[in-house]
DNA sequence: GTCGCATGACACCTTACATC
DNA sequence: GATGTAAGGTGTCATGCGAC
């Protein structure tokens, strides 16, 4: 890799500034990573994308005041901490002062971040001061902070996302040189606590607590680029594009060598790794008795754990529960799991007692199911001793909510298993997740993004993922599938966008969403519409102005010109004769007329509608077929429009029936009939017939839309409208 | 009138934190 | 450690609207 990288950004070409490479702090993260064994290409991954973000955050040896919003898109568990550590390591050697790190809102986050970071910057002190809010209080204060730098030190200064941390943070930068020290904001979870959750509130207050610190702490750093880092950037990208904390620019960062996420957990192997609990299923709730489906998970999370012993890897192996976000569930779960493990850990303590035989058979029936999923395994008798094994040596069964913290405990143990709700959602690693038992989900509509916070069973696990299993409900895995193909349009439309050089916040808000049951995200923060196209559109409003006119029908005219040899003259009565322009593309009509013609700014149709058509058109990986249809190109038409420009008659004239008279017409809504599978744009050239003073011509469109498009457009969403 | 859907009000859960 | 408060998230229900 070379040095020093002459960087020129593909949206802004004002904006070129040369990123070094190399240097002290970017080093030293390097270093770790591979003191870690972290694959050369992985870290060589995480540099780049970091040099491709800092590229798009403004130039800090540049006096000026200057500001960015950024996201960073990961997946679920791929390690999107390692990739904003080099960042803030790069934006370090190339001029950056202070990072400031919004480290999650939730202690056991901020923690681990704190960890990370501190683990990954081993450098002396002297070079970099690391704080943290809950921590180092007494130190986050603007004069010492400022002698820190002073002495040439960098900052980093990781905070809870809490009204009060966040505050603490402001404050420092109201002194004036620290304000103007170019700084670096990571938002980690970006999507969550940190966006407008008021935004729809009937309230006075029209600010979230935490929102309303995050634009203090923006407003208070005259030079900063605030980076959000998530994996579920739906809310981000659907709130207004005038918001604070739209993303200016964003960044998708591909997982490593080794990941298993969405494709393959709910891909087109799902019926391997996801078990559907039946229906007819006690449940886990109920006062006594335990489902069938948990001896299964807990029998195959010991029978896994014995094959990736035999094999010789002797890793973290963890089961987690995830069955509600209530307390009082969590307790009498714990409860019946801790009943049956310490039963089955007195079974294998005498494994040639008959008592041992009911173990047994749950443990056969998991390494035979293995079997049937096509798993490479040794014979049963080979593997139980590893088995056996594994139960002895399973830790008790860690509660993991506020009321108690597991992961101290955890660290005693190789084999854990977890029972959590909240807690162990977002952001937390829980090492070596093999198996996971989750039936939490909301009666009715789930969120995409909550939901697909949950999945902590992704994560770099090639080397024992034929052994993954998760165990859930039939709506569950739905849902999950659903998102898996979601979430992989959602990524092909921005690496799209990238390549076509497309300003991140004029990306076509168009988003699939096959399920009725998932709504992208938090309707309190964004909402979206289904994209409802109806089979006609009839524009219903033009700019009433002669230059305007004249301009739009040159558009016209040009395309008519360009394509003189493919005209057809088609005549159906002695008025009613059309001039058809067949087989384009849309996507060429769209730029040479569409993205050209004057809109006026009431009325159904403008630029937006046909940027959404085409948004969705290339979800389908569409380019339809297109004709254009000059309407009575010779007689044109007048109709009654008032002044505003607002159509009053209706655009399309209706059939004569009478098949005998020489002025029999089947009526304009069937004109595309004929080649009902291509797109039509009916042009009507339209004089006002009611006002005096607008002797022109006016060209009104009539979009026609197959309903094979119309329906496939409607497993789309976009922002909503309110 | 029925159905599906969006919306808002409200209650409850979870978490963090301040106070005693 | 117990208690109360603030904040964010989830779930349920009533209501209203438009399509049929």
């Amino acid at each position: 890799m070379s040095d020093v990288i002459k960087v020129i950004p593909k949206t802004d070409n004002k904006n070129v500034w040369t990123i070094k490479s190399d240097g002290y702090y970017s080093n030293c993260v390097k270093n770790v990573m591979e003191e870690e064994d972290y694959p050369d290409e992985s870290i060589n991954s995480i540099i780049q994308n970091a040099i491709e973000t800092l590229s798009q955050c403004p130039d800090p040896n540049i006096n000026d005041e200057s500001s960015k919003t950024g996201i960073v898109i990961g997946k679920v568990q791929s390690g999107k901490t390692s990739n904003f550590i080099s960042l803030i390591g790069l934006a370090f050697d190339n001029g950056y002062q202070i990072a400031v790190v919004l480290g999650g809102n939730k202690n056991n986050l901020l923690e681990q971040n704190v960890t990370r970071i501190k683990n990954s910057f081993r450098v002396d002190a002297m070079k970099l001061v690391i704080l943290d809010t809950n921590k180092n209080d007494d130190v986050i204060n603007a004069n010492t902070i400022s002698e820190f730098i002073k002495q040439n030190r960098k900052i980093i200064i990781i905070g809870l996302k809490h009204q009060k941390h966040i505050d603490k943070m402001s404050d420092i930068f109201n002194n004036y040189k620290l304000s103007i020290a170019p700084t670096i904001i990571i938002d980690d979870e970006g999507d969550q606590a940190t966006l407008n959750t008021k935004k729809y509130s009937k309230d006075k207050k029209k600010m979230s607590t935490i929102y309303e610190s995050v634009l203090k702490l923006k407003t208070r750093i005259k030079k900063h680029c605030f980076i959000s880092v998530t994996a579920t950037p739906q809310a981000n990208i659907l709130i207004d594009t005038l918001d604070l904390l739209s993303p200016d620019f964003g960044v998708l960062v591909d997982p490593g060598i080794g990941y298993c996420g969405l494709s393959e957990f709910h891909g087109d192997n799902q019926d391997k790794y996801v078990k559907v609990i039946p229906e007819d299923e006690i449940s886990l709730f109920d006062s006594c008795g335990i489902p069938i489906s948990v001896y299964e998970a807990l029998a195959s999370f010991f029978v896994s754990n014995g094959v990736r012993k035999y094999r010789g890897d002797f890793g973290n192996h963890a089961l987690l529960f995830h069955p509600s976000q209530r307390k009082v569930d969590h307790a009498s779960v714990v409860e019946k799991l801790q009943s049956v493990v310490d039963s089955w850990k007195n079974k294998a303590d005498c494994y040639e007692d008959i008592a041992y035989q009911s173990l047994k058979r749950h443990l056969v029936s998991a390494y035979d199911k293995y079997k049937n999923d096509g798993v490479n395994l040794p014979s049963f008798v080979d593997l139980e001793e590893f088995i056996l094994d594994s139960i002895k040596f399973c830790s008790k069964i860690h509660l993991t909510n506020s009321d108690t913290d597991a992961s101290k405990n955890s660290e005693l143990y190789k084999t854990n298993i977890f029972v959590g709700g909240n807690m162990v959602e977002r952001g937390l690693t829980i090492k070596g997740l093999a198996i996971t038992y989750i039936i939490r989900r909301a009666k009715t509509t789930s969120n995409v993004d909550n939901t697909e916070q949950r999945a902590r069973w992704f994560g770099y696990k090639e080397a024992y993922i034929d052994i993954c299993r998760v165990y859930t409900t039939q709506q569950i895995k739905d849902d999950f599938h659903h998102i898996f193909e979601h979430d992989e349009a959602l990524w092909d439309t921005i690496k799209k966008a990238e390549q076509q050089g497309t300003p991140f916040k004029e990306i076509g808000r168009v988003f699939k969403n096959n399920s009725r049951l998932l709504r992208l995200t938090r309707s309190n923060v964004a909402r979206t519409q289904k994209l409802d196209f109806d089979q006609f559109k009839s524009q219903n409003s033009v700019i009433l102005d002669e230059k305007v006119a004249i301009e739009n029908n040159r558009l016209l005219e040009k395309i008519k010109n360009d394509n003189k040899e493919k005209l057809i003259n088609i005549r159906y009565s002695r008025t009613q004769n059309h001039l058809l322009l067949p087989n384009l593309k849309f996507s060429i009509i769209k730029k040479d007329l569409f993205n050209l013609y004057k809109y006026p700014t009431t009325g159904n149709l403008n630029k937006g509608f046909f940027d959404l058509l085409e948004a969705g058109f290339q979800h389908l990986k569409k380019d339809p077929i297109t004709d254009i249809l000059w309407v009575r190109y010779e007689t044109k038409e007048e109709r009654n429009i008032d002044e505003s420009g607002r159509m009053l008659s209706t655009l399309m004239q209706g059939h004569n029936p009478n098949v005998n008279s020489p002025d029999f017409y089947i009526g304009d809504r069937k004109l595309p009939d004929e080649r009902a599978d291509n797109i039509q744009v009916q042009v009507h050239l339209v004089k006002p017939n009611k006002i005096v003073g607008y002797d022109f011509y006016l060209p009104f469109f009539v979009i026609y839309l197959p309903s094979k498009l119309t329906e496939a457009l409607s497993s789309f969403v976009t922002k909503g409208e309110k």
